[in-house]
DNA sequence: GAAGCGTGGCA
DNA sequence: TTGCCAAGCTT
């Protein structure tokens, strides 16, 4: 079993001495230390930080988020993946705005009550700004404490993180922001997923699984199911004033994203007019073929020029001047097919 | 407990 | 090219 003081000793001088500059790290502000955690779920460094940035300049206060409308914030959140994330955010910013007075709530258990706020996300806030006793377990922290402590459990399985989280419980009674940084810091840079660079470690003489040589068979991790594929019609719809139709999505994925009206490949024209309540003249061949990959899914699509006239559009349809694209959001996939069709065009 | 939820980088 | 991975949360 680890010796906790030395092992934290080691890691901690090791932080301290190698730790990457983050404009996060700059700060001890709660707003701005959670706005960090939240986009870092699932999300790397380097594509965080211009997001952070620009986010921070536009909504430098808890007062300046919640005042702004969902679009507007959206806009700030635009190909940075999984959208639930800011719409939570949001709701949990207001929420601090009205029932507590503008101020970040420093106990745990107010904090994680929050929209948005898990397990990790709190530990994480509540250790960085007030050094509360919280083991923060992300994918780094699974994977460096499986090799460390030399365990073939399933990451995969919430009761693995479970059980990490208690026996990590006594290495973080003290410095416990710093702590949790470390373990992150060292999955991220040192005790990666492929190729671990042991030879760096400052805690390998604490690691069960480089005395073993078993460092490369962990973590045990279960694979997951293959994904599925969908194929869809994407219509590139213009009026006679050269605008754009567009709809405002309404579905778990990519929830309030906009798009171009899209329908799966087998239905039919009458549908569609159905659907769109207007006739349309749609071409007879794709001018742009193209995939767009997710984690649980692949989107296979055929982009059509089409050709509608109609006045009154309802929501979540709209008519979009080619000027109004800067200022809604689109998913990636969406942006990458508007991009194709002005270069086209 | 398992599945759904985005995107970009990398081998 | 394909699959894996990255500071998770919600349902």
């Amino acid at each position: 079993m680890l010796e906790i003081n030395e092992f934290k000793h080691d890691l901690l001088k090791w932080f301290d001495e190698n730790q990457r500059q983050m404009p996060w790290r700059e700060t001890k502000n709660p707003y701005y230390i959670w706005l960090s955690e939240v986009m870092l779920q699932q999300t790397q460094v380097n594509t965080v930080r211009p997001y952070y940035n620009a986010f921070i300049e536009r909504f430098p206060t808890i007062e300046a988020l919640s005042t702004t409308n969902e679009e507007d914030v959206l806009k700030y959140w635009e190909g940075l993946g999984y959208y639930s994330r800011v719409r939570n955010f949001h709701e949990a910013v207001k929420e601090v705005h009205n029932k507590y007075n503008g101020k970040v709530p420093d106990d745990p258990e107010s904090f994680q009550s929050l929209k948005g706020v898990g397990p990790y996300t709190n530990a994480a806030v509540m250790s960085i700004v007030h050094n509360h006793p919280l083991p923060a377990v992300d994918g780094n922290v699974l994977r460096v404490w499986s090799r460390l402590t030399c365990n073939d459990a399933d990451i995969a399985q919430p009761k693995t993180k479970k059980l990490f989280e208690k026996e990590l419980q006594p290495f973080v009674e003290t410095k416990s922001g710093d702590f949790n940084q470390a373990m992150m810091e060292l999955g991220a840079t040192i005790c990666t997923p492929k190729k671990p660079i042991c030879i760096l470690c400052p805690v390998q003489k604490h690691c069960e699984a480089f005395a073993e040589g078993v460092v490369s068979e962990l973590p045990v991790k279960k694979k997951k199911i293959k994904k599925k594929t969908i194929d869809y019609d994407v219509l590139y719809i213009t009026n006679r004033e050269g605008q754009i139709l567009i709809r405002k999505r309404d579905t778990k994925l990519l929830n309030g994203m906009w798009e171009f009206p899209m329908f799966e490949q087998d239905t039919s024209i009458d549908a569609i007019e159905d659907e769109l309540d207007s006739v349309i003249t749609i071409e007879n061949e794709p001018v742009i073929q193209t995939k767009h990959v997710f984690t649980h899914m692949t989107w296979n699509m055929k982009v059509y020029k089409a050709y509608m006239q109609k006045e009154n559009i309802k929501p979540p349809y709209k008519w979009m001047n080619k000027n109004e694209k800067d200022t809604l959001s689109f998913s990636t996939s969406m942006t990458k097919i508007f991009t194709q069709m002005n270069q086209l065009l």
